[in-house]
DNA sequence: GTCTATACGCTGATAGAC
DNA sequence: GTCTATCAGCGTATAGAC
C-alpha cells in the first residue's frame, strides 16, 4: 500500500508504487541488499517499467531521496509559517520528528539512517539539505531574539535537536520498544533546562 | 600505516594490516562498495591470505567490528576506573568521544556511522553493545546519587550524549570543518545547563 | 509504455601449486 | 601459510516483441 505523499496526480500511479516498494525494501535490507528484481516483484511491475521510469537503480534511489527531502522540507516550512515563538517552533519540530518516526517510520529511517553517500556519491550529506538548514536557521533566530542561549550555532543546534535525534536512532534500531512520542515532555524539559538537577532546585527555590 | 591498537603481539602482523586496510576502505566507500580484491591490494597481501585469516568478507568485517567495540569498551572502562564524580565521568566520556573523532576518525566513523546490520545481519545494533550500555549505566548511577536530573533513563542518556553524537555526525559528514574538540566547553555547558537563556539569567541574578 | 529473455561484468569464494 | 588462476552466481542493464 503506497503511503508516500504524492503530488496532485493520481494516488495509485506506477511511479508511486515503485517508489514506495523501493523505500520499504531499502529500509528493510539496505540499498545494496535489494536488487531491481526485488523492487519489481514487490511493486508488481516489470523490470522494463522501472528502467523506463527511473533509468537506473541509482536514478530510482535519487528520485525517492528528492521526494522525501521535499516532503520533509514542507513539514518544516509548515511549522515556520505558523505564528509561534522560536521556542514553540523548536518544540513543534521536535514533536513532529518524534511523531513522524512513529507514523512514517520508513521515511524517517531512510532520511536519517541511510548512508546516501554510499549509493548517491554526488549528493551532499542529508544534514546540509534544505530542511536541516531551516532547522539551524530557526535556532540562529532564537539566539538573535534572545530566546535561546547564545553560542556557537553548531553546538546549540546540536544540543537542541541532538537528544531527539538520538532517541529516534535508538527507536529505529529497536532498542527502545515503546512510541517515543511518550517521551516528548520530558525530552523538551531536559533540553531546555539541562540535565543538571541543581537547576531544578534553583527553580524550585524560586517558586517557593 | 596500520593504526589499530593491537594485542600484545607484533604491531606489523598481517592480520593488522588487513584489518586496517579494510577499515579505511569500508569507511571511505562503504562495505558493499569494497571488494575483497580492493582490500587485498591495499594491504599488500594475496586474496588467499585474507580467506585464510578471516574465512570470508563478512568474517573480516566481523573481526574488525569486535576489535573496535573492544577498543571502545576499554576506553569507557578506563574512565569508569578513574576516581571521578558522575558528572566528571560523563564529561570525560564526551571529551574522549570528541577527541577520538579527531584522532581516530575512521574508528569512530565505522562504529557510529556504519550500518552493521546491512552486512552483519545477526549482530545486535551498536548501541546495545557493552560500551554503550556502560554509558547508560553511568547515567543511571548519576540519577541514583542525585547528580543527574531524575527521569526516564533513555531520555536522560539521550540528552547527555545526544549533543556530542550529533556534533560527531556533522563532523564526520564534513559539514563542520574544524576540530570539534574546540566545542567541548560550550557543549558541556549547553548539556548540563540547558539551552534556555532564562537559566543563565537566573544564575546571573543569583550571583549578583 | 509494458513486458520477457538475454547479455555481460563484477565479486565472493575455491583449488591447487609452491 | 601464501600465492595465482579460475569458477560460478548474481544483479544491472538492454534488446526487442507486443
Amino acid at each position: 500500500m503506497p503511503y508516500l505523499k504524492m503530488q496532485p496526480v493520481e494516488m495509485e500511479s506506477v511511479d508511486c508504487r515503485i517508489m514506495t516498494s523501493a523505500l520499504d525494501l531499502f529500509v528493510e535490507r539496505g540499498f545494496h541488499n535489494v536488487s531491481v528484481h526485488d523492487v519489481q516483484r514487490r511493486a508488481n511491475v516489470s523490470i522494463g517499467s522501472i528502467y523506463n521510469h527511473f533509468g537506473s537503480k541509482e536514478g530510482l534511489a535519487k528520485s525517492l531521496y528528492y521526494h522525501l527531502v521535499k516532503e520533509f522540507e514542507e513539514m518544516v516550512e509548515d511549522i515556520i509559517d505558523e505564528d509561534l515563538s522560536i521556542r514553540e517552533r523548536c518544540n513543534q519540530l521536535i514533536w513532529q520528528l518524534l511523531e513522524y518516526t512513529e507514523t512514517r517510520r520508513n521515511i524517517v529511517a531512510f532520511m536519517l539512517h541511510a548512508k546516501h553517500r554510499e549509493f548517491l556519491p554526488d549528493e551532499p550529506p542529508v544534514c546540509s539539505a534544505a530542511p536541516f538548514k531551516a532547522m539551524r536557521n530557526i535556532v540562529q533566530q532564537g539566539m538573535a531574539t534572545g530566546e535561546i542561549r547564545d553560542g556557537d550555532p553548531w553546538v546549540v543546534a546540536s544540543t537542541v535537536f541532538g537528544g531527539a535525534i538520538r532517541l529516534i536512532h535508538l527507536r529505529l534500531d529497536g532498542v527502545i520498544n515503546q512510541p517515543i512520542t511518550l517521551y516528548y515532555d520530558e525530552l523538551v524539559d531536559c533540553t531546555w533546562l539541562g540535565i543538571s538537577p541543581t537547576m531544578d532546585s534553583v527553580l524550585r527555590e524560586q517558586a517557593v
